[in-house]
DNA sequence: AAGACGAAAGTGGTTGA
DNA sequence: TCAACAACTTTCGTCTT
């Protein structure tokens, strides 16, 4: 599903770069930023965070999970410096040699393909790189806890990864997990669930605001409608219209609000594609929008009449 | 003719007994 | 484990532009 950007809207010109780290698409010719990741709205309160301080582990050591051995390898020793050790150490040697090798091949083999499959996911998804790593740490435990068995691998990798992001606040939808996997939609959101479960990792609701930013930028929607519709989706979030729904349906309907108050107007069915949810979650949403808030003024700049 | 709207029935997942 | 339930989807008919 996502609409990936070929060409430089500004200039037109193909060479794009991508930033991974901050998830930007950047074109090398003119300097335009075409896709970011909007700046941290900060965490939104939400009623139904009734768990207790589960230590959130936003630091840790310097090592880095998207390689099977977390970049620390240790070789036992090189033919160099066997030639050094007398008869003792070297006995020594051989033994831990052996070691290492036992202890490497069940779990680590599963990583070292793990994480490729883990890499070619994120790669299609055009993930930040902090959100692999997140989701390779993620895998790394359910690994070591022995939770990948009876599941496919694949279909845990999936998980980590769509756990990664919403703790990112870089959402992607189970559809496109999915997509990208090739693992059911169905089967990516149960091992979620059952990796996140067993692991102990508290995931927040993931945040309309945080879709905005895609969803506009695949219908080419301006700034200014961009800013309007998280404008609604606050208001929205006061007026207690957000919980226990979809984020991608307020959000879409947020953004065919703000589209239509700019004149930028967009059908549903378009929104409802990009954000992969139907035209009726998107017309059910938009009229509670509309009963809750008072946008109808708004919109009647740039329509003629409007009854009701 | 296409888009917007709404009703009705169906689906998959959560919750509470 | 099962039933009730809410959110969302699918389908389809009608109205509007």
């Amino acid at each position: 599903m996502p609409e990936l950007v070929k060409k430089c809207p500004e200039c037109g010109g193909a060479s794009l770069s991508w930033n991974r780290d901050r998830g930007e698409i950047i074109c090398r010719d003119c300097g335009l930023v075409i896709e970011e990741k909007m700046v941290d709205f900060s965490q939104e309160w939400r009623e139904f965070d009734s768990e207790d301080g589960e230590k959130r582990r936003r630091s840790g050591a310097p090592m880095t999970y998207t390689q099977y051995d977390q970049g620390l390898g240790t070789e036992v020793g090189q033919k160099a410096d066997l030639l050094r050790l007398g008869g003792k150490d070297r006995n020594k040697f051989f033994r831990l040699r052996k070691w290492q090798y036992r202890i490497s091949t069940a779990i680590e083999r599963n990583l070292k393909l793990a994480l490729a499959e883990l890499k070619r996911v994120s790669s299609y998804l055009k993930l930040p790189k902090s959100v692999e790593e997140e989701s390779a740490r993620i895998y790394t435990l359910a690994v070591q806890r022995g939770l990948v068995r009876g599941r496919s691998m694949e279909s845990v990798v999936a998980g980590a990864l769509y756990a990664a992001c919403r703790r990112h606040d870089v959402p992607r939808t189970l559809d496109e997990l999915s997509e990208a996997s090739g693992i059911e939609k169905k089967e990516v959101g149960r091992t979620y669930r059952f990796v996140t479960r067993e692991l102990g990792i508290t995931i927040l609701p993931s945040n309309p605001a945080d879709y905005i930013a895609r969803f506009a930028s695949a219908l080419k929607l301006s700034a200014e409608t961009q800013s309007k519709s998280i404008e609604i989706l606050e208001q929205a979030q006061k007026a207690e219209l957000t919980s226990g729904r979809g984020p991608t349906g307020i959000a879409a309907a947020a953004l065919y609000v703000s589209a239509l108050m700019h004149g930028e107007k967009r059908t549903q069915r378009e929104v409802a594609d990009v954000a992969g949810v139907t035209e009726v979650t998107i017309r059910n949403r938009y009229k509670e929008l509309l009963d809750e808030l008072d946008l109808e003024s708004e919109i009647k700049k740039t329509k003629k009449k409007k009854k009701r």
